[in-house]
RNA sequence: GUGGUUGUAGCUCAGUUGGUUAGAGCACUGGUUUGUGGUGCCGGGGGUCGUGGGUUCGAAUCCCAUCAUCCACC
């Protein structure tokens, strides 16, 4: 993996530039669609490809490794052979999971102990197995396994987990750097800043991280229920900290706003649930503001659904239509509204960029956090 | 025609020996969802308890009539 920076702002520490993988190349700042399972939720390869237009997905380990297993993506030949995306795929390492599961899981100096949630089996991941997993998956970034700390949480547990994570991540970076690429092509492995939102552990845990020196780097445990100024204040703490001339990915982050905000702080790489999720349940976001399209307001509506926006979706489909498919919970909605709200983060991910090579990103953010402030 | 069953929110139903402004789920309506368990979570509107009488301090609840419903038998 290579990164290039090719253009830092003028007004904030907004960057551009692009890395290189062995399968493609990613313009920064990115948002990359969650595809949990090995699919983006309602979308088809093509449809992410050629009309959202993502240049990254993830996949997600804990969830493939449950199902449909290692043996049968092994045989497959990895996960971009298996779901036909032959485009830049990252992992995200399980850790999450151990958050995201507590009450199924327990935590030790070796690892996790977990159950599945599909048949209550239980199971182990160490931070050694996470990086096997990873690699069998085929995934081009793989994330180091770590302990993402719940919001609040206690200065003597986060300081506690975050010396684990790291402890965890010595171990990752041993493991991955013994092992070798699985199918041909070149995997990196991207270490996680944690710390909670305490500003001596983000500032102690950067500074770790970014001694290991590998190519990219994360910051996670923000985007778990704590006030946006706090995920700024420590986004900025640890991009202030991380090296300029590596990607940076702020893991589950965020509302367009938070991307707006981050990307200005230095971020050039996003995830996040959000715009396949609540598409699903009928929230759009759109370059005008964010819509409920289930409010009756629109039962009438048969004006496109975003005459701004660049899917074909946007055009072709109406307002009317579309709240008719999500409130009678016909799949076809889903898919709408995920094409929809994927393509306006890439989009705005991608304008970013181009704002800030013409160096015009400050006074255009600006606008835009205004305008993703407003209800439709 | 006779005997019985059931009538409570748009739908499916709870509702104690009669006891405050009659509840739930779904539906409707508004908010929320941040490294996805195809979801959660929070709020709101909506009922002359089939109808009409009666008993009682007090009736969805007990009594009578009536209408509707379904079942069985002539």
């Amino acid at each position: 993996m290579d990164f290039k920076l090719l253009k830092v702002d003028q007004d904030s520490r907004a960057r551009a530039g692009v890395i290189k993988t062995d399968h493609g190349e990613i313009e920064t700042p990115i948002f990359m669609p969650v595809g949990t399972a090995g699919t983006v939720k309602g979308v088809h390869q093509r449809e992410l490809d050629e009309d959202i237009k993502a240049q990254i997905i993830l996949g997600n380990t804990y969830h493939l490794y449950l199902r449909p297993k290692l043996d049968v993506l092994e045989k497959a030949g990895g996960l971009h052979k298996f779901n036909g995306w032959d485009k830049p795929i990252l992992t995200d390492s399980g850790g999450y999971q151990v958050y995201s599961l507590s009450g199924r899981r327990k935590i030790t100096e070796k690892g996790v102990t977990f159950k599945s949630h599909i048949d209550g089996s239980s199971h182990f991941f160490s931070p050694e197995y996470a990086m096997d997993v990873q690699r069998t998956i085929g995934a081009d970034i793989i994330m180091a396994f770590d302990e993402c700390t719940p919001y609040p949480c206690e200065y003597g547990y986060a300081k506690r987990s975050m010396e684990m994570t790291h402890r965890w991540l010595k171990r990752c970076c041993t493991r991955f750097d013994e092992t070798a690429d699985k199918y041909g092509y070149s995997q990196t492995l991207f270490p996680i800043v944690q710390g909670s939102v305490y500003d001596d552990l983000r500032k102690r845990s950067a500074e770790f991280i970014a001694n290991q020196d590998r190519e990219g780097n994360a910051i996670g445990g923000l985007s778990v229920g704590e006030p946006a100024e706090d995920m700024y204040k420590h986004t900025d703490i640890v991009t202030q900290i991380l090296p300029k001339d590596k990607p940076r990915y702020l893991m589950g982050v965020g509302t367009p706003i938070n991307i707006l905000e981050t990307i200005a702080l230095g971020i050039d790489m996003f995830d996040c649930v959000m715009p396949t999720r609540n598409a699903r349940n009928g929230m759009l976001f759109t370059s005008e503001g964010f819509i409920n399209i289930k409010n009756k307001k629109w039962e009438e509506d048969f004006s496109p659904i975003d005459p701004n926006g660049t899917s074909y979706v946007d055009s072709f489909y109406s307002k009317a239509y579309l709240r008719h498919l999500v409130i009678s919970k016909e799949i076809l909605g889903a898919q709408i509204a995920s094409i929809h709200n994927l393509a306006f983060y890439v989009w705005l991910t991608k304008e970013a960029r181009k704002h800030i090579i013409a160096g015009d990103f400050h006074p255009w953010k600006t606008e835009m956090v205004r305008k993703m402030a407003t209800r439709l």
